[in-house]
DNA sequence: ACCCCGAAGTTTTACGTATAACGCCTCTTG
DNA sequence: CAAGAGGCGTTATACGTAAAACTTCGGGGT
């Protein structure tokens, strides 16, 4: 009590029981069965409440050399998706007592070249979408503990890492246009550097082509719904024979095919079918329903983030792929007759 | 070098270049100049980066009592508003040698009771959304450094406050529909307690019934696209003049009532305007696009931290609101003839 | 010749916590 | 009755950094 203004120590509180700072860190700790009194303790923990103390961070994390916080680095913030990795990754943390610190890459905050910087929590580990590939190297230049999400688990630096099976939701997809009798198509690709999209251009090419007469073009476009429609109302008003389902890498990508279906006076399902990836809000938003694949964002984070956990604790993460489920809605319908 | 896997310390870059800890710290903390020759200085860099060295933030922070980090309290992060306020919050704060960690308020994570439990890092201050006004309490127990986003400045608990000048966007669409000739308006409104809802209620009402010969009808709703349309189907359905526009807290309140107005088969805006307010990337996805009010979210979370940083250094924040625009689309016209 | 001064460092200390190492007192046990 | 053995604490120390206080040394002014 002798200065008023800062915050109360350990050792205020061990004054003020009067005990040693010891006992106080013993009786907070946990830790002092067979050490301390049962009644000791009791006045200790009034003593703490009374004070309002709080144990300074800082100084634990100086001691005890971690720091119980991880940092997770995702493309952008501003997507629900990883908005909802975000908060699955933190559920899962905060249950463990450790907390989450955000790292959005490109260029959205702080230098690229040092992402550590910014982050002013020292850190423990890193959980990092392989969107952000920029940032890894800097990343393997600590020696953190790295669990990928996403990622090519054989060029993955060596780190472990946690997969949606995206490709399994490309065939899926793929079937379900296939089996409703399609066989003209164009794929709206995101325009992005990122294992997820070759996976999902992989596994659908490779279903389509598996089944004769069929034909495939490809237009690529940045995750922007003009963008996307301006690019696909190019590649539909191109010679050859009209595409009569359109698959698109992620459904901002389905919103721009949409609008330029509209423009083009085609309509959805009855001249042409759309599907899209991720199952967003916007998904159901759309006129009509969005047939998609719906990625559990919020899933992914937790598994990710306990796969860290599990590397933080010397275990072996479990490796097995999040399964994706094909939701059917009203954009998708059997081509009409030629 | 004696022990190979723990990280340097500015005792070990201090051997290195055959020099003190403390002139390690000087030169590395920008503080030498008539300390250390430029020569010694130079020698210093050279062995810190040789090593790879980086300065531990726990004992930086223990030491300087200070962390360089603040919290930023939202509602939720899985909404494109949030993530724009911390994308501008945390780019601010980064220029300014700050972190920004993350608490979403509501069944997001973490005990409801200690927000500051889950966040690892200790704090220097405080940036909250009214609408995580659960967490308030907890805040205040804390004399942390506190600001407000989008709160009632006369109750906000004697913290600064920043503000988007929500009550101008109501104005601005209510006069753009009277305007345009509207007279009878349905206002589905955000089920939310908080006070931005409450301005946007109290803006309109009152520039409605300020025009002789209005009617206004209010459905409340949770912000959710399906309860929403269910709300508006009801509201659109019950005796008296129908509305011929509606006017939405919130954009994805409007894409419910899209669907509502798709299901009672009226067009927009020919039989009944829509008008929205945040201007989401759903505004444009939707068909007709939205006619609603532009808040830039990322220079909200930039003026908030910028307020947060002042506060912090002694001076007083700019109290100025900001401005949000009108943004007119297709989803608004004159209502049709009687 | 003396003192003072500035340059160029070094030594020391403090931040708040966790825990290893050490006392002391009482009770049991051979 | 000596020798542990717990029970109940305390004292001392380390974590890595920043910075205040001190040292040393070679001029310059008077």
């Amino acid at each position: 009590m002798a200065r008023g203004s800062t915050r109360p120590t350990s050792r205020d509180v061990a004054l003020a029981a009067g005990v040693s700072q010891a006992a106080v860190s013993l009786v907070l700790g946990d830790k002092w069965r067979g050490r301390v009194s049962e009644t000791t303790a009791q006045r200790v923990r009034e003593a703490a409440r009374e004070l309002g103390y709080r144990p300074n961070l800082a100084a634990r994390n100086l001691r005890l050399g971690r720091t119980r916080t991880v940092l997770l680095v995702v493309p952008a913030l501003t997507t629900e998706f990883f908005a909802g990795v975000y908060t699955g990754a933190a559920r899962v943390a905060a249950a463990h007592g450790f907390g989450v610190v955000l790292y959005p890459s490109p260029e959205g905050v702080g230098p690229a070249r040092d992402p550590f910087a910014s982050a002013q929590a020292a850190l423990d580990g890193v959980l990092a979408s392989s969107m952000a590939a920029d940032a890894l190297t800097a990343i393997r230049g600590d020696q953190l503990p790295l669990v990928m999400l996403d990622s090519d688990p054989a060029g993955s630096l060596g780190a472990a890492t946690v997969n949606l099976d995206i490709a399994d939701g490309a065939r899926q997809l793929a079937d379900h246009l296939l089996g409703l009798g399609h066989r003209h198509f164009l794929h709206l690709a995101a325009d992005v550097p990122s294992w997820t999209f070759d996976v999902r251009a992989h596994a659908l090419t490779t279903r389509i082509a598996a089944t004769p007469g069929t034909t495939l073009r490809t237009a690529p476009a940045p995750i922007s719904i003009d963008e996307a429609r301006a690019a696909a109302e190019t590649a539909l008003t191109a010679p050859g024979p009209r595409p009569t389902a359109v698959v698109c890498d992620d459904d901002k990508l389905a919103a721009g095919a949409y609008k330029a279906l509209r423009r083009l006076g085609l309509r959805i399902p009855d001249d042409i079918s759309v599907t899209g990836l991720d199952d967003l809000a916007l998904a159901t938003a759309l006129d009509p329903e969005l047939t998609t694949v719906r990625l559990d964002a919020e899933l992914f984070g937790e598994r990710g983030m306990q796969a860290l956990l599990d590397v933080l604790e010397g275990r072996t993460p479990d490796a097995a792929d999040i399964p994706v489920h094909l939701v059917v809605r009203a954009s998708t319908a059997p081509p009409s007759a030629p």
